[in-house]
DNA sequence: TCGTTTCCATGATCCACGTCAATTTCTGTG
DNA sequence: CACAGAAATTGACGTGGATCATGGAAACGA
Protein backbone atom coordinates (compact mmCIF):
# COMPACT_ATOMS: atom_id res chain seq x y z
CA UNK A 1 0.00 0.00 0.00
CA UNK A 2 1.14 3.54 -0.92
CA UNK A 3 2.62 5.40 2.01
CA UNK A 4 -0.41 7.46 3.72
CA UNK A 5 0.15 10.50 5.19
CA UNK A 6 -0.90 9.66 8.37
CA UNK A 7 0.99 7.22 10.27
CA UNK A 8 -0.81 4.84 12.49
CA UNK A 9 0.51 2.05 14.88
CA UNK A 10 -0.83 -0.38 12.23
CA UNK A 11 1.32 1.39 9.60
CA UNK A 12 4.40 1.17 11.32
CA UNK A 13 3.54 -2.67 11.12
CA UNK A 14 2.73 -2.75 7.47
CA UNK A 15 6.04 -1.45 6.68
CA UNK A 16 7.47 -3.89 9.08
CA UNK A 17 6.20 -6.77 6.76
CA UNK A 18 7.49 -5.43 3.87
CA UNK A 19 10.71 -4.91 5.39
CA UNK A 20 10.54 -8.35 6.83
CA UNK A 21 9.19 -11.45 5.08
CA UNK A 22 9.24 -13.96 7.15
CA UNK A 23 6.55 -12.78 9.58
CA UNK A 24 4.18 -15.38 10.41
CA UNK A 25 0.67 -14.92 10.65
CA UNK A 26 1.05 -15.29 14.41
CA UNK A 27 2.63 -11.90 14.33
CA UNK A 28 1.49 -10.35 11.20
CA UNK A 29 -0.49 -7.01 11.68
CA UNK A 30 -3.19 -8.43 9.33
CA UNK A 31 -4.09 -10.83 11.45
CA UNK A 32 -7.41 -9.60 11.49
CA UNK A 33 -8.11 -8.65 8.32
CA UNK A 34 -6.68 -12.03 6.77
CA UNK A 35 -7.42 -15.79 6.42
CA UNK A 36 -6.31 -17.16 9.84
CA UNK A 37 -9.11 -15.48 11.41
CA UNK A 38 -10.45 -17.72 13.68
CA UNK A 39 -8.44 -20.46 13.57
CA UNK A 40 -7.05 -22.06 16.84
CA UNK A 41 -3.28 -21.70 17.92
CA UNK A 42 -2.67 -25.24 16.43
CA UNK A 43 -4.42 -25.09 13.30
CA UNK A 44 -2.59 -21.32 12.61
CA UNK A 45 0.30 -23.19 12.82
CA UNK A 46 -0.44 -25.48 10.84
CA UNK A 47 -1.55 -23.39 7.99
CA UNK A 48 1.51 -21.34 8.40
CA UNK A 49 3.79 -23.93 7.38
CA UNK A 50 2.06 -24.35 3.55
CA UNK A 51 2.42 -20.41 3.06
CA UNK A 52 4.82 -18.70 0.82
CA UNK A 53 5.62 -15.53 1.42
CA UNK A 54 7.07 -13.80 -1.40
CA UNK A 55 10.44 -10.87 -2.03
CA UNK A 56 8.78 -7.64 -2.93
CA UNK A 57 7.92 -7.49 -6.47
CA UNK A 58 8.64 -3.84 -8.21
CA UNK A 59 5.87 -1.96 -9.91
CA UNK A 60 4.04 -3.47 -13.02
CA UNK A 61 5.21 -7.25 -11.71
CA UNK A 62 2.82 -10.05 -13.16
CA UNK A 63 1.42 -12.48 -10.30
CA UNK A 64 0.18 -14.29 -13.26
CA UNK A 65 -1.97 -14.40 -16.42
CA UNK A 66 -4.85 -16.06 -17.93
CA UNK A 67 -2.98 -18.31 -19.58
CA UNK A 68 -1.04 -19.40 -16.61
CA UNK A 69 -1.94 -23.43 -14.86
CA UNK A 70 -3.51 -22.37 -11.27
CA UNK A 71 -1.63 -23.47 -8.71
CA UNK A 72 -2.28 -20.54 -5.92
CA UNK A 73 -4.29 -18.57 -4.18
CA UNK A 74 -2.19 -15.19 -3.05
CA UNK A 75 -2.93 -12.52 -0.28
CA UNK A 76 -1.65 -8.97 -0.45
CA UNK A 77 1.30 -8.87 2.12
CA UNK A 78 2.04 -5.18 1.21
CA UNK A 79 1.18 -2.69 -2.37
CA UNK A 80 -1.59 -3.19 -4.21
CA UNK A 81 -2.71 -5.46 -7.56
CA UNK A 82 -5.16 -4.94 -10.00
CA UNK A 83 -6.44 -7.63 -12.34
CA UNK A 84 -7.77 -7.46 -15.46
CA UNK A 85 -9.67 -9.90 -17.82
CA UNK A 86 -9.78 -9.50 -21.72
CA UNK A 87 -12.14 -10.31 -24.25
CA UNK A 88 -11.29 -11.75 -27.17
CA UNK A 89 -10.49 -8.84 -29.44
CA UNK A 90 -7.84 -7.65 -26.60
CA UNK A 91 -10.06 -4.83 -24.65
CA UNK A 92 -9.59 -5.17 -21.38
CA UNK A 93 -11.82 -4.83 -18.37
CA UNK A 94 -10.18 -4.05 -14.94
CA UNK A 95 -12.33 -6.09 -12.25
CA UNK A 96 -10.49 -5.65 -9.28
CA UNK A 97 -7.64 -3.21 -7.10
CA UNK A 98 -6.85 -5.55 -4.17
CA UNK A 99 -5.01 -4.08 -0.67
CA UNK A 100 -3.67 -5.77 2.02
CA UNK A 101 -5.14 -8.71 3.21
CA UNK A 102 -7.20 -9.30 0.15
CA UNK A 103 -7.39 -12.57 -1.44
CA UNK A 104 -6.52 -12.70 -5.35
CA UNK A 105 -7.36 -15.39 -7.87
CA UNK A 106 -10.48 -16.78 -6.28
CA UNK A 107 -12.23 -17.05 -9.46
CA UNK A 108 -9.87 -19.73 -10.84
CA UNK A 109 -10.82 -22.07 -8.02
CA UNK A 110 -13.14 -24.05 -10.47
CA UNK A 111 -11.10 -23.98 -13.40
CA UNK A 112 -7.21 -25.53 -14.70
CA UNK A 113 -6.24 -21.80 -15.36
CA UNK A 114 -6.04 -18.51 -13.93
CA UNK A 115 -9.13 -16.38 -15.23
CA UNK A 116 -7.98 -13.15 -14.76
CA UNK A 117 -4.64 -11.54 -15.05
CA UNK A 118 -2.77 -10.06 -11.86
CA UNK A 119 -0.27 -7.11 -11.80
CA UNK A 120 1.47 -5.02 -9.02
CA UNK A 121 0.52 -1.20 -9.39
CA UNK A 122 3.31 -0.56 -6.88
CA UNK A 123 6.33 -2.32 -5.23
CA UNK A 124 4.20 -5.38 -3.49
CA UNK A 125 4.72 -8.42 -1.41
CA UNK A 126 1.92 -11.52 -1.10
CA UNK A 127 1.40 -14.78 0.79
CA UNK A 128 0.97 -17.50 -1.75
CA UNK A 129 -1.56 -20.50 -0.81
CA UNK A 130 -0.84 -23.82 -3.02
CA UNK A 131 -4.69 -24.77 -3.73
CA UNK A 132 -4.14 -28.56 -3.50
CA UNK A 133 -2.13 -27.69 -0.30
CA UNK A 134 -5.17 -25.58 1.54
CA UNK A 135 -7.98 -28.02 0.38
CA UNK A 136 -6.12 -30.60 2.15
CA UNK A 137 -5.67 -29.14 5.30
CA UNK A 138 -8.87 -27.54 5.05
CA UNK A 139 -10.22 -31.57 5.17
CA UNK A 140 -9.47 -30.83 8.91
CA UNK A 141 -10.06 -27.45 9.86
CA UNK A 142 -13.62 -26.61 9.35
CA UNK A 143 -13.09 -22.75 10.24
CA UNK A 144 -10.73 -22.65 7.08
CA UNK A 145 -13.63 -23.61 5.05
CA UNK A 146 -15.89 -21.22 6.55
CA UNK A 147 -13.14 -18.66 5.99
CA UNK A 148 -12.77 -19.55 2.54
CA UNK A 149 -16.51 -19.39 1.86
CA UNK A 150 -16.96 -15.94 3.36
CA UNK A 151 -14.04 -14.58 1.29
CA UNK A 152 -15.73 -15.85 -1.73
CA UNK A 153 -19.33 -14.74 -0.76
CA UNK A 154 -18.10 -10.95 0.10
CA UNK A 155 -16.21 -10.94 -3.25
CA UNK A 156 -19.20 -11.86 -4.79
CA UNK A 157 -21.37 -9.52 -3.17
CA UNK A 158 -18.95 -6.65 -3.78
CA UNK A 159 -19.01 -7.54 -7.58
CA UNK A 160 -23.09 -7.42 -7.71
CA UNK A 161 -22.17 -3.68 -6.49
CA UNK A 162 -20.04 -3.26 -9.17
CA UNK A 163 -22.47 -4.13 -11.55
CA UNK A 164 -25.04 -1.83 -9.80
CA UNK A 165 -22.51 1.04 -10.33
CA UNK A 166 -21.63 0.05 -14.06
CA UNK A 167 -25.33 -0.81 -15.05
CA UNK A 168 -27.51 2.13 -13.60
CA UNK A 169 -24.79 4.73 -12.25
CA UNK A 170 -23.77 7.83 -13.82
CA UNK A 171 -20.18 9.24 -14.20
CA UNK A 172 -20.43 11.31 -10.90
CA UNK A 173 -21.66 8.38 -8.98
CA UNK A 174 -19.69 5.99 -9.97
CA UNK A 175 -16.29 8.52 -8.84
CA UNK A 176 -17.90 9.15 -5.68
CA UNK A 177 -18.69 5.36 -5.13
CA UNK A 178 -15.37 4.34 -6.22
CA UNK A 179 -13.50 7.36 -3.36
CA UNK A 180 -15.56 5.94 -1.21
CA UNK A 181 -14.68 2.46 -1.12
CA UNK A 182 -11.13 3.40 -1.24
CA UNK A 183 -11.34 5.44 1.77
CA UNK A 184 -12.98 2.95 3.94
CA UNK A 185 -10.63 0.12 2.68
CA UNK A 186 -7.52 2.16 3.29
CA UNK A 187 -9.57 3.41 7.15
CA UNK A 188 -10.00 -0.42 8.15
CA UNK A 189 -6.26 -0.63 7.64
CA UNK A 190 -5.50 1.75 10.02
CA UNK A 191 -4.80 4.45 7.39
CA UNK A 192 -6.30 7.87 7.12
CA UNK A 193 -10.32 7.69 5.58
CA UNK A 194 -9.04 11.02 3.74
CA UNK A 195 -5.88 11.49 2.85
CA UNK A 196 -4.03 8.65 0.56
CA UNK A 197 -2.27 8.14 -2.51
CA UNK A 198 -4.26 6.56 -5.49
CA UNK A 199 -1.47 3.85 -6.78
CA UNK A 200 -3.45 3.23 -10.02
CA UNK A 201 -3.42 5.33 -12.63
CA UNK A 202 -6.49 7.68 -14.00
CA UNK A 203 -6.91 4.87 -16.81
CA UNK A 204 -6.73 2.26 -14.55
CA UNK A 205 -9.99 4.02 -12.77
CA UNK A 206 -11.34 5.10 -15.49
CA UNK A 207 -11.21 1.66 -17.34
CA UNK A 208 -12.50 0.25 -14.17
CA UNK A 209 -15.58 2.32 -13.72
CA UNK A 210 -16.51 2.04 -17.55
CA UNK A 211 -15.64 5.31 -18.17
CA UNK A 212 -12.88 7.19 -20.35
CA UNK A 213 -9.73 8.49 -18.88
CA UNK A 214 -10.71 12.00 -20.01
CA UNK A 215 -14.10 11.98 -18.23
CA UNK A 216 -12.29 11.15 -14.97
CA UNK A 217 -9.55 13.86 -15.51
CA UNK A 218 -12.96 16.39 -15.76
CA UNK A 219 -14.27 14.67 -12.53
CA UNK A 220 -11.18 15.27 -10.71
CA UNK A 221 -11.13 18.87 -11.84
CA UNK A 222 -14.68 19.71 -11.39
CA UNK A 223 -14.59 17.93 -7.86
CA UNK A 224 -12.01 19.92 -7.06
CA UNK A 225 -13.82 22.96 -8.03
CA UNK A 226 -16.75 21.72 -5.66
CA UNK A 227 -14.53 21.66 -2.83
CA UNK A 228 -15.37 18.00 -2.82
CA UNK A 229 -11.70 16.52 -2.91
CA UNK A 230 -8.57 18.11 -3.50
CA UNK A 231 -6.31 16.42 -5.62
CA UNK A 232 -2.51 16.64 -6.66
CA UNK A 233 -1.20 13.90 -9.16
CA UNK A 234 -1.90 10.69 -7.08
CA UNK A 235 -2.16 12.29 -3.84
CA UNK A 236 -5.96 12.49 -2.78
CA UNK A 237 -7.78 14.53 -0.03
CA UNK A 238 -11.25 14.14 0.89
CA UNK A 239 -12.70 17.19 1.76
CA UNK A 240 -16.28 16.74 2.40
CA UNK A 241 -17.16 12.86 2.84
CA UNK A 242 -20.62 13.69 3.76
CA UNK A 243 -21.25 15.21 -0.22
CA UNK A 244 -19.59 12.81 -1.37
CA UNK A 245 -21.75 10.09 0.14
CA UNK A 246 -24.62 11.55 -1.14
CA UNK A 247 -23.41 12.14 -4.45
CA UNK A 248 -23.23 7.69 -4.68
CA UNK A 249 -26.77 7.25 -4.51
CA UNK B 1 -37.58 -23.49 -17.31
CA UNK B 2 -40.26 -22.92 -19.79
CA UNK B 3 -41.36 -25.55 -22.28
CA UNK B 4 -38.33 -25.59 -25.49
CA UNK B 5 -39.93 -26.65 -28.51
CA UNK B 6 -37.60 -29.84 -28.70
CA UNK B 7 -38.26 -32.62 -26.23
CA UNK B 8 -34.97 -34.44 -25.06
CA UNK B 9 -35.04 -37.29 -22.45
CA UNK B 10 -33.52 -35.01 -19.97
CA UNK B 11 -37.08 -32.63 -20.38
CA UNK B 12 -39.06 -35.31 -19.69
CA UNK B 13 -37.10 -35.45 -16.72
CA UNK B 14 -37.45 -32.16 -15.83
CA UNK B 15 -41.14 -32.34 -15.96
CA UNK B 16 -40.94 -35.14 -14.19
CA UNK B 17 -39.60 -33.11 -11.12
CA UNK B 18 -42.07 -30.45 -11.74
CA UNK B 19 -45.01 -32.61 -10.64
CA UNK B 20 -43.60 -34.43 -7.74
CA UNK B 21 -41.49 -32.51 -5.59
CA UNK B 22 -40.46 -35.74 -3.56
CA UNK B 23 -37.80 -36.66 -5.72
CA UNK B 24 -34.12 -37.60 -3.68
CA UNK B 25 -30.83 -36.28 -5.18
CA UNK B 26 -30.09 -39.83 -6.56
CA UNK B 27 -32.99 -40.32 -9.02
CA UNK B 28 -32.79 -36.25 -9.89
CA UNK B 29 -32.25 -35.65 -13.54
CA UNK B 30 -30.10 -32.66 -11.93
CA UNK B 31 -27.42 -34.92 -10.59
CA UNK B 32 -24.86 -34.02 -12.95
CA UNK B 33 -25.61 -29.65 -12.76
CA UNK B 34 -26.27 -29.67 -9.02
CA UNK B 35 -24.19 -30.04 -5.68
CA UNK B 36 -24.31 -33.84 -5.10
CA UNK B 37 -21.63 -33.96 -8.24
CA UNK B 38 -19.01 -36.32 -6.50
CA UNK B 39 -20.13 -36.90 -3.59
CA UNK B 40 -20.32 -40.66 -2.59
CA UNK B 41 -23.39 -42.40 -1.91
CA UNK B 42 -23.73 -42.35 1.74
CA UNK B 43 -22.77 -38.91 1.96
CA UNK B 44 -25.36 -38.07 -1.00
CA UNK B 45 -28.06 -39.44 1.59
CA UNK B 46 -26.94 -37.91 4.24
CA UNK B 47 -27.04 -34.50 2.01
CA UNK B 48 -30.22 -35.48 0.99
CA UNK B 49 -31.95 -35.41 4.64
CA UNK B 50 -31.06 -31.65 5.17
CA UNK B 51 -33.12 -30.81 1.78
CA UNK B 52 -36.36 -29.11 2.02
CA UNK B 53 -38.37 -29.61 -1.61
CA UNK B 54 -40.63 -26.90 -1.98
CA UNK B 55 -44.30 -26.68 -3.62
CA UNK B 56 -44.52 -25.37 -7.15
CA UNK B 57 -44.17 -21.38 -6.55
CA UNK B 58 -46.04 -19.40 -9.07
CA UNK B 59 -44.58 -16.34 -11.61
CA UNK B 60 -43.51 -13.67 -9.06
CA UNK B 61 -43.38 -15.21 -5.98
CA UNK B 62 -40.28 -13.58 -3.73
CA UNK B 63 -37.65 -16.03 -2.67
CA UNK B 64 -36.34 -13.17 -0.57
CA UNK B 65 -35.52 -10.04 -0.29
CA UNK B 66 -32.35 -8.15 1.27
CA UNK B 67 -34.56 -7.43 4.08
CA UNK B 68 -34.54 -10.77 5.50
CA UNK B 69 -32.37 -12.92 7.79
CA UNK B 70 -30.48 -15.70 5.57
CA UNK B 71 -31.08 -19.03 6.40
CA UNK B 72 -30.78 -21.46 3.28
CA UNK B 73 -29.23 -21.44 0.24
CA UNK B 74 -31.71 -22.26 -3.23
CA UNK B 75 -31.00 -24.52 -5.93
CA UNK B 76 -33.51 -24.36 -8.92
CA UNK B 77 -35.42 -27.25 -9.35
CA UNK B 78 -37.94 -26.29 -12.13
CA UNK B 79 -39.01 -22.74 -13.81
CA UNK B 80 -36.32 -19.76 -13.65
CA UNK B 81 -35.30 -16.91 -11.46
CA UNK B 82 -33.72 -13.48 -11.22
CA UNK B 83 -32.27 -11.54 -8.19
CA UNK B 84 -31.82 -7.78 -7.87
CA UNK B 85 -29.99 -5.76 -6.00
CA UNK B 86 -30.69 -1.90 -5.54
CA UNK B 87 -29.31 1.60 -4.57
CA UNK B 88 -30.42 3.82 -2.04
CA UNK B 89 -32.65 5.89 -4.30
CA UNK B 90 -34.68 2.97 -5.32
CA UNK B 91 -32.77 1.55 -8.86
CA UNK B 92 -32.52 -1.70 -9.03
CA UNK B 93 -30.23 -3.64 -11.36
CA UNK B 94 -30.86 -7.36 -12.20
CA UNK B 95 -28.07 -9.07 -11.46
CA UNK B 96 -28.64 -12.63 -12.48
CA UNK B 97 -31.05 -14.91 -14.10
CA UNK B 98 -31.35 -18.68 -12.67
CA UNK B 99 -32.19 -21.82 -14.19
CA UNK B 100 -32.25 -25.62 -12.70
CA UNK B 101 -29.09 -26.75 -11.23
CA UNK B 102 -28.32 -22.85 -10.63
CA UNK B 103 -27.45 -21.71 -6.73
CA UNK B 104 -29.07 -18.63 -5.43
CA UNK B 105 -28.47 -16.91 -2.22
CA UNK B 106 -24.48 -17.48 -2.50
CA UNK B 107 -23.77 -13.87 -2.32
CA UNK B 108 -25.13 -13.82 1.76
CA UNK B 109 -23.21 -16.39 3.08
CA UNK B 110 -20.74 -13.88 4.80
CA UNK B 111 -23.38 -11.82 6.32
CA UNK B 112 -26.70 -12.11 8.44
CA UNK B 113 -29.20 -11.07 5.26
CA UNK B 114 -29.82 -12.15 2.01
CA UNK B 115 -27.68 -9.69 0.04
CA UNK B 116 -30.30 -9.47 -3.21
CA UNK B 117 -34.28 -10.21 -3.46
CA UNK B 118 -34.92 -13.00 -5.77
CA UNK B 119 -38.26 -13.60 -7.75
CA UNK B 120 -39.66 -16.30 -9.89
CA UNK B 121 -40.02 -15.42 -13.43
CA UNK B 122 -42.59 -18.35 -14.06
CA UNK B 123 -43.82 -21.43 -12.12
CA UNK B 124 -40.89 -22.69 -10.68
CA UNK B 125 -39.52 -24.61 -7.70
CA UNK B 126 -36.52 -24.81 -5.36
CA UNK B 127 -34.53 -27.20 -3.21
CA UNK B 128 -33.87 -25.16 0.21
CA UNK B 129 -30.44 -25.98 2.02
CA UNK B 130 -30.41 -24.84 5.34
CA UNK B 131 -27.23 -22.95 5.98
CA UNK B 132 -26.37 -23.88 9.39
CA UNK B 133 -26.99 -27.75 8.58
CA UNK B 134 -24.97 -27.42 5.29
CA UNK B 135 -22.12 -26.39 7.36
CA UNK B 136 -22.95 -28.95 9.89
CA UNK B 137 -22.73 -31.81 7.78
CA UNK B 138 -19.81 -30.00 5.47
CA UNK B 139 -17.27 -30.68 8.20
CA UNK B 140 -17.17 -34.06 7.60
CA UNK B 141 -17.59 -33.85 3.59
CA UNK B 142 -14.78 -32.30 2.11
CA UNK B 143 -16.39 -33.66 -1.26
CA UNK B 144 -19.18 -31.07 -0.05
CA UNK B 145 -16.90 -27.95 0.64
CA UNK B 146 -15.42 -28.60 -2.88
CA UNK B 147 -18.19 -28.44 -4.13
CA UNK B 148 -19.40 -25.05 -3.02
CA UNK B 149 -16.26 -23.39 -3.11
CA UNK B 150 -16.30 -24.68 -6.85
CA UNK B 151 -19.50 -22.94 -7.20
CA UNK B 152 -18.74 -19.59 -5.70
CA UNK B 153 -15.56 -19.80 -7.84
CA UNK B 154 -17.75 -20.18 -10.60
CA UNK B 155 -19.94 -17.42 -10.00
CA UNK B 156 -17.29 -14.85 -9.51
CA UNK B 157 -15.70 -15.98 -12.68
CA UNK B 158 -18.99 -15.33 -14.30
CA UNK B 159 -19.82 -11.70 -12.94
CA UNK B 160 -16.31 -10.27 -13.99
CA UNK B 161 -17.02 -11.44 -17.55
CA UNK B 162 -20.58 -9.52 -17.06
CA UNK B 163 -18.67 -6.67 -15.75
CA UNK B 164 -16.27 -6.91 -18.88
CA UNK B 165 -19.65 -6.82 -21.02
CA UNK B 166 -21.16 -4.00 -19.13
CA UNK B 167 -18.23 -1.47 -18.73
CA UNK B 168 -16.97 -2.25 -22.60
CA UNK B 169 -19.11 -4.22 -24.79
CA UNK B 170 -21.68 -1.76 -27.42
CA UNK B 171 -25.48 -2.81 -26.95
CA UNK B 172 -25.12 -5.57 -29.92
CA UNK B 173 -22.79 -6.87 -28.34
CA UNK B 174 -24.29 -7.16 -25.05
CA UNK B 175 -27.21 -8.76 -26.23
CA UNK B 176 -25.49 -11.32 -28.71
CA UNK B 177 -23.24 -12.32 -25.65
CA UNK B 178 -26.54 -12.55 -23.33
CA UNK B 179 -28.48 -14.70 -26.03
CA UNK B 180 -25.39 -16.97 -26.27
CA UNK B 181 -25.20 -17.72 -22.62
CA UNK B 182 -29.05 -18.58 -22.46
CA UNK B 183 -28.21 -20.76 -25.42
CA UNK B 184 -25.43 -23.04 -23.79
CA UNK B 185 -27.00 -22.96 -20.43
CA UNK B 186 -30.20 -24.42 -22.40
CA UNK B 187 -28.13 -26.78 -24.08
CA UNK B 188 -26.51 -27.74 -21.20
CA UNK B 189 -29.48 -28.80 -19.48
CA UNK B 190 -30.83 -30.80 -22.42
CA UNK B 191 -32.99 -28.32 -24.46
CA UNK B 192 -32.32 -26.64 -28.02
CA UNK B 193 -29.66 -24.46 -28.28
CA UNK B 194 -31.20 -22.37 -30.69
CA UNK B 195 -34.78 -22.97 -29.98
CA UNK B 196 -36.16 -21.73 -26.47
CA UNK B 197 -38.34 -19.29 -24.66
CA UNK B 198 -37.18 -16.05 -22.77
CA UNK B 199 -39.19 -15.94 -19.42
CA UNK B 200 -37.48 -12.96 -18.66
CA UNK B 201 -39.05 -9.69 -19.77
CA UNK B 202 -37.76 -7.41 -21.97
CA UNK B 203 -37.46 -4.70 -19.19
CA UNK B 204 -35.24 -7.14 -17.13
CA UNK B 205 -33.14 -7.80 -19.96
CA UNK B 206 -32.65 -4.36 -20.77
CA UNK B 207 -31.72 -3.63 -17.45
CA UNK B 208 -29.27 -6.31 -16.47
CA UNK B 209 -27.26 -5.67 -19.80
CA UNK B 210 -27.60 -2.29 -18.95
CA UNK B 211 -29.70 -0.96 -21.63
CA UNK B 212 -32.62 0.86 -21.66
CA UNK B 213 -36.39 -1.57 -22.91
CA UNK B 214 -36.41 0.45 -25.85
CA UNK B 215 -33.02 -0.41 -27.44
CA UNK B 216 -33.33 -3.92 -26.19
CA UNK B 217 -36.75 -4.02 -28.27
CA UNK B 218 -35.14 -1.93 -31.35
CA UNK B 219 -32.16 -4.90 -31.26
CA UNK B 220 -34.22 -7.16 -31.33
CA UNK B 221 -36.04 -5.97 -34.35
CA UNK B 222 -32.77 -5.62 -36.19
CA UNK B 223 -30.81 -8.75 -35.35
CA UNK B 224 -34.24 -10.33 -36.99
CA UNK B 225 -34.04 -8.32 -40.18
CA UNK B 226 -30.66 -9.14 -40.75
CA UNK B 227 -31.43 -13.07 -40.22
CA UNK B 228 -29.70 -13.56 -36.95
CA UNK B 229 -32.54 -14.48 -35.16
CA UNK B 230 -36.42 -14.81 -35.27
CA UNK B 231 -38.53 -14.05 -32.34
CA UNK B 232 -42.12 -13.68 -31.63
CA UNK B 233 -42.70 -13.01 -28.27
CA UNK B 234 -41.20 -14.68 -26.01
CA UNK B 235 -40.05 -17.20 -28.44
CA UNK B 236 -36.64 -17.23 -29.60
CA UNK B 237 -34.96 -18.84 -32.17
CA UNK B 238 -31.41 -18.38 -33.21
CA UNK B 239 -30.99 -18.16 -36.43
CA UNK B 240 -27.40 -17.78 -36.84
CA UNK B 241 -25.19 -18.79 -34.52
CA UNK B 242 -21.64 -18.30 -35.64
CA UNK B 243 -22.95 -14.86 -36.75
CA UNK B 244 -23.93 -14.06 -33.08
CA UNK B 245 -20.69 -15.30 -31.93
CA UNK B 246 -18.68 -12.95 -33.67
CA UNK B 247 -20.71 -10.27 -32.48
CA UNK B 248 -19.76 -11.22 -29.03
CA UNK B 249 -16.13 -9.49 -29.02
C1' DT C 1 21.21 14.96 -17.11
C1' DC C 2 18.96 14.34 -21.04
C1' DG C 3 15.74 12.41 -24.19
C1' DT C 4 11.83 9.43 -24.56
C1' DT C 5 7.78 7.70 -23.20
C1' DT C 6 3.80 7.52 -20.65
C1' DC C 7 0.45 10.03 -18.10
C1' DC C 8 -2.66 13.79 -17.41
C1' DA C 9 -5.59 17.98 -18.45
C1' DT C 10 -8.66 20.52 -21.18
C1' DG C 11 -11.20 22.14 -25.30
C1' DA C 12 -14.06 21.00 -29.59
C1' DT C 13 -16.92 17.84 -31.74
C1' DC C 14 -19.77 13.75 -32.36
C1' DC C 15 -22.70 9.74 -31.77
C1' DA C 16 -24.71 5.62 -29.42
C1' DC C 17 -28.06 5.17 -26.72
C1' DG C 18 -31.44 7.27 -23.53
C1' DT C 19 -35.81 9.74 -23.12
C1' DC C 20 -40.37 11.02 -24.47
C1' DA C 21 -44.49 10.03 -26.79
C1' DA C 22 -47.89 7.50 -29.36
C1' DT C 23 -49.68 2.95 -30.74
C1' DT C 24 -50.22 -1.82 -30.72
C1' DT C 25 -50.13 -6.28 -28.73
C1' DC C 26 -50.22 -9.34 -25.01
C1' DT C 27 -52.03 -11.20 -20.44
C1' DG C 28 -54.68 -12.06 -16.84
C1' DT C 29 -59.31 -11.82 -14.71
C1' DG C 30 -64.37 -11.60 -13.76
C1' DC D 1 -65.27 -12.92 -24.29
C1' DA D 2 -64.51 -8.44 -23.04
C1' DC D 3 -61.98 -5.25 -20.84
C1' DA D 4 -58.06 -3.10 -18.12
C1' DG D 5 -53.51 -2.83 -17.27
C1' DA D 6 -48.98 -4.20 -18.53
C1' DA D 7 -45.56 -5.11 -21.93
C1' DA D 8 -43.62 -4.32 -26.33
C1' DT D 9 -42.79 -1.75 -30.62
C1' DT D 10 -41.56 2.20 -33.32
C1' DG D 11 -40.40 7.00 -34.35
C1' DA D 12 -38.55 11.69 -33.23
C1' DC D 13 -35.42 14.02 -30.60
C1' DG D 14 -31.88 15.16 -27.01
C1' DT D 15 -27.66 14.39 -24.31
C1' DG D 16 -23.95 12.30 -21.40
C1' DG D 17 -19.98 10.85 -22.12
C1' DA D 18 -16.82 9.08 -25.98
C1' DT D 19 -13.53 10.45 -29.30
C1' DC D 20 -10.22 13.38 -31.36
C1' DA D 21 -6.66 16.69 -30.86
C1' DT D 22 -3.16 19.37 -28.50
C1' DG D 23 0.13 20.68 -25.03
C1' DG D 24 2.17 20.17 -20.58
C1' DA D 25 4.01 17.38 -16.68
C1' DA D 26 5.74 13.48 -14.61
C1' DA D 27 8.40 8.95 -14.71
C1' DC D 28 12.03 6.28 -16.55
C1' DG D 29 15.93 4.26 -18.75
C1' DA D 30 20.45 5.20 -20.62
Amino acid sequence: MTQATNVTPLFNDLAKIERDHTVACQECSLYRLCLPLGLHNNDLVRLDTIIKRSQNYKRGHILFTDEQPFKSLFVVRSGSFKTTISASDGREQVTSFYFPGEFIGLDAIHQSEYQSNAKALESSSVCELPYDMLQEIGEEMPQLQIQMLTRLSKELAGDRNLMLLLGKKTADEKLATFLLSLSKRFQERGFSATDFQLSMSRSDIANHLGLAVETISRLFSRFQEEGLISIAGKALSVQNIEKLKQLCG
